[in-house]
RNA sequence: GGGGACGUAGUUCAGUUGGUUAGAACGCUGCCCUGUCACGGCAGAGGCCGCGGGUUCGAGUCCCGUCGUCCCCGCCA
């Protein structure tokens, strides 16, 4: 079709804006053909842009311009000139903002076609994420898209014009800096200039934003993204913004202020008023009345009941009289039968102590007032639902346990009310409030968390926030004096909107003797402590100002205000839940000019070109391998066969371990693992009953041993050698396979007698090969024997010359074997035996 | 790493106890239609039933594996 040029043609009007009061005037428009209606002689075009929709009309009066009309199909962008109408009677469409007006054309330009599209915005139906996200340009043209984009817009600004109107700079923190001391994973990224040296992207910019006050910045935000290395959520991904800010001489309330002016004005922008205040509340008082550090208000709490029992009752009912004992209500729920009954049971924690009441019918028979009271305490109606939550007795033995103990009841009944809440939301009703409707937004500061959270499993304390959280001040003795650190409380904040966990900041500590002790107490000794945060500490001691701050998701918060279920509705280029963007196709293995695999290899400390182009090597054989074979594919039939798959699989598995290793730098791990792949040639020979060529392979593999013996060099152990030698005697433990006994047993029958015949050379040979690394690697603890332990390039050439030069046998005789074409493989191995040679 | 749901036409889905030539709606193509607005009517094209094995006389349907998407746990403020 002939496409128009677009000329000096402009447009004036958006097509959401037309309204009655424009008619009569000419006008021209510009958008994406969204809907025709085609009667023949008369043709109605839904036009849409972001703006929203305009029906423009082609009827016989311009006979020429219907003609062109008539070609318009789905997604074309068009310019269209004409006069505005008023639409009569039957006419109007009550359905859209513009459906009074309608647009008579006379003067129609067609910008471009479009190919039938997978899905049209205007559909009704959505098809699949996977298809959304593919074609995300197609998705994000739909108006909820538009709509979540332009809110997101908005509110952001908002927040920007808030937070600038009192006195805050936004300010940029760079995105290639260190780690962190927050909890994820970092992204790295491989430094070219400094070989084996990373950057990491941020998990968020709190160091420099405290580096910021101290810099004298005095107020600072930003909107800003951060990254963590984690697996994803529907509320979670890879990447995300955080709306960041920190402050100097903060009283915590100052921060909630801030907090509250700029939330209002963010949910301002989306058209709803917020009361001015937020409801406070301890972290204590959240976990007795809601069981939860981040309450949803929007349901009744906890209740302690207790004292709706006579004394003896918690022992008949086997409760520890020093634990909580609350009731969970859930509103409306109505009758329920026995089996929906069993099924909420397993909604209860598994965890011991924690003991669940669920049938108070039951307990009426024994406690008829206790369950009166117990009616009234909760304030329940008739149709609601309760059950009781205790702690069993005799589980809390120390003192000391006792808190976690109760902590522990209160969780569970938090847990079992949220579930309930969530599997009884139908009946009532209380996460259906109206989106604009400021009543539906429960918001609540959660204050005065622990500072330490001990660690059963390392045995020592950890930092509930992050180590740079200021104690209270009334605290201050017990952190410098090293006692009662359990009931240490931090000035850390969290604030929570319907359960969930918006931000979370705190009051950070400015005094470099409270930050010693508190590293100290984290048991960080000083050079760790100086090793990590150095530069931070330092900057500590030129008179650091008090400060404090907070930053809260942007995301979540479009997402609550769109209404989404997901992150992925609000942000325009999310991940997959396997981290994968779908519509650029990322991340993807890189085609590798010289010059990059050298910026790449810098990465990997110690590895030499030869090693770096033998693991490249070694990448693509396996790529090969599997393209013929695939272990998936392989039929598994006979007995035979199955050994045969299960051998190439583990020769496989074990090949990738080894160029992982390699690649690190893991030389003697790698060599160790890579024996079991010579292991899996040397056994799909013999199954495979070629023992020509499994006699051959033996030889070579002495010869292989051999020479990684000569190439190693005498020198002694030290600590993290010997720590590097326990790793690789666990590799090697894991990677081992059963007794040779073992495995002759298992043969089928058929098969036993050929293996039996390898016995002899078997054992000559293979049963020493195998034990050479192990037993060598073992002497190292003699000192008589060691390599730069993961260091070194003649263990890391060993190992993956043992994946090229094994690896192929075994997919060339499994292939075999099978009946599949081993010729891929050869082009492959030229290229492997050129790599080969340069040795 | 573990658990669950799903995978059939471009899209959304149906497909009985395993049984003849795999269906519907929307979309697409052609023709007709001057007041529709999720326009309507007639005709038509379109399928590796995700992929690979197995069981069976016979598999979209049953079994095993694998890949992909979504949700949850682990992980992650």
């Amino acid at each position: 079709m002939q496409l128009d040029y677009l000329g000096d043609l402009r447009r004036t009007h958006p097509c959401g804006a037309l309204r009655v009061s424009d008619a009569g005037k000419t006008v021209t428009l510009m958008g994406w053909v969204n809907r025709r209606r085609d009667h023949g002689n008369l043709i109605f075009i839904d036009l849409r842009d972001r703006t929203g929709i305009t029906q423009i009309v082609f009827d016989t009066d311009q006979k020429d311009v219907l003609e062109k009309a008539s070609q318009l199909r789905h997604e074309y962008v068009i310019a269209v000139t004409g006069v505005v109408k008023v639409r009569e009677g039957e006419m109007v469409n009550r359905k859209v903002p513009t459906g009074e007006i309608e647009l008579a054309v006379s003067e129609l330009r067609l910008l471009n076609e479009a190919k039938t599209p997978p899905f049209s915005p205007a559909d009704t139906t959505l098809p699949n994420e996977e298809v959304r996200l593919k074609y995300r340009y197609l998705d994000l043209r739909r108006p909820e898209m538009q709509h979540n984009i332009e809110l997101r817009h908005k509110v952001a600004l908002a927040i920007r014009n808030h937070l600038s109107e009192r006195g805050f700079f936004e300010i940029e923190t760079p995105f290639l800096t260190r780690s962190t001391p927050e909890g994820a994973r970092d992204f790295l990224v491989p430094s070219r200039v400094h070989h084996g040296s990373f950057y990491a992207l941020p998990q968020s910019p709190q160091l420099f934003k405290q580096i910021l006050m101290i810099s004298g910045c005095e107020k600072y935000f930003q909107i800003v993204r951060c990254f963590r290395d984690e697996d994803l959520r529907a509320d979670r991904q890879l990447e995300f913004t955080q709306i960041d800010l920190e402050m100097t001489y903060p009283q915590q309330e100052q921060v909630f202020e801030v907090v509250e002016g700029f939330v209002g004005a963010a949910w301002k922008a989306a058209g709803i008023t917020l009361p001015p205040k937020f409801a406070r509340m301890t972290y204590d008082q959240a976990m007795e009345q809601y069981g939860s550090d981040k309450p949803d208000l929007r349901l009744p709490g906890l209740v302690d009941v207790k004292s709706s029992f006579p004394a003896d009752a918690l022992t008949t009912l086997q409760l520890d009289p020093a634990m909580p004992f609350v009731a969970v209500r859930i509103p409306k729920v109505g009758e329920l039968s026995r089996k929906e009954r069993d099924d909420n049971k397993a909604l209860f924690t598994k965890k011991p102590g924690p003991k669940l009441i669920d049938d108070l019918k039951r307990l009426e028979k024994s406690w008829p007032e206790a369950v009166t009271k117990i009616r009234e305490l909760t304030k329940a109606a008739a149709d609601d639902f309760i059950v009781l939550v205790g702690g069993a007795a005799g589980e809390a033995k120390s003192a000391a346990q006792t808190r976690v103990a109760r902590m522990a009841v209160y969780a569970a009944a938090g847990n079992l009310r949220m579930e309930l809440a969530r599997k009884y939301a139908a009946k009532h009703g209380a996460f259906n409030g109206d989106l604009k409707d400021a009543a539906s937004y429960k918001f609540l500061w959660v204050t005065d968390f622990p500072m330490f959270e001990w660690d059963e499993e390392a045995q020592r304390w950890n930092a509930a926030h992050h180590p740079f959280t200021s104690p209270h001040e009334q605290d201050m003795e017990k952190v410098l004096e090293d006692r009662d650190l359990d009931a240490v409380r931090a000035l850390a904040y969290d604030i929570v909107l319907n359960g969930m966990e918006l931000g979370s900041g705190s009051v950070r500590i400015h005094r470099q003797d409270v930050q010693r002790q508190i590293f100290r107490a984290l048991g960080m000794t000083e050079e760790e402590a100086k090793q990590r945060f150095g530069f931070f500490l330092e900057a500590l001691e030129y008179g650091t100002p008090p400060h404090g701050g907070i930053a809260l998701g942007l995301d979540r918060i479009i997402m609550l205000l769109a209404g989404g279920e997901s992150l992925r509705e609000v942000i325009p280029f999310p991940k997959t839940a396997k981290a994968v963007d779908m519509m650029v196709d990322a991340p993807t293995p890189v085609e590798q000019p010289q010059e990059d695999q050298l910026e790449l290899m810098a990465a990997f400390p110690g590895l030499g070109n030869h090693e770096w182009e033998l693991a490249t090597t070694a990448d693509n054989l396996l790529k090969a391998g599997d393209a013929i074979l695939g272990n998936a594919t392989l039929p598994r039939q006979s007995k035979q066969e199955l050994v045969l798959a299960l051998l190439y699989a583990k020769a496989y598995d074990d090949s990738r371990a080894t160029i992982r290793l390699a690649k690190s730098g893991y030389g003697l791990q790698a060599s160790v693992l890579a024996v079991q792949v010579y292991e899996a040639a040397l056994n799909s020979m013999i199954v495979g009953a070629d023992n020509e060529l499994a006699a051959v392979l033996l030889m070579t593999v002495n010869n292989d041993v051999k020479s990684l013996a000569r190439a190693l060099k005498y020198m002694d152990l030290n600590e993290e050698q010997r720590k590097m030698l326990e790793e690789a005697m666990a590799v090697q433990v894991i990677g081992s396979w059963p007794t040779l006994e073992e495995r002759v047993a298992r043969l089928p029958d058929v098969l036993r007698p050929k293996y039996e015949a390898f016995l002899p050379l078997y054992e000559t040979y293979s049963q020493w090969q195998l034990s050479v690394l192990a037993g060598r690697v073992g002497g190292l603890t003699s000192k008589e024997w060691t390599v730069q332990l993961g260091r070194s390039n003649e263990a890391v050439a060993f190992a993956l010359r043992v994946v090229v030069d094994y690896f192929s046998d075994v997919v060339r005789v499994v292939a075999g074997l099978f009946g599949k074409d081993p010729a891929p493989l050869e082009a492959w191995e030229k290229a492997a035996t050129k790599v080969l040679q340069q040795v």
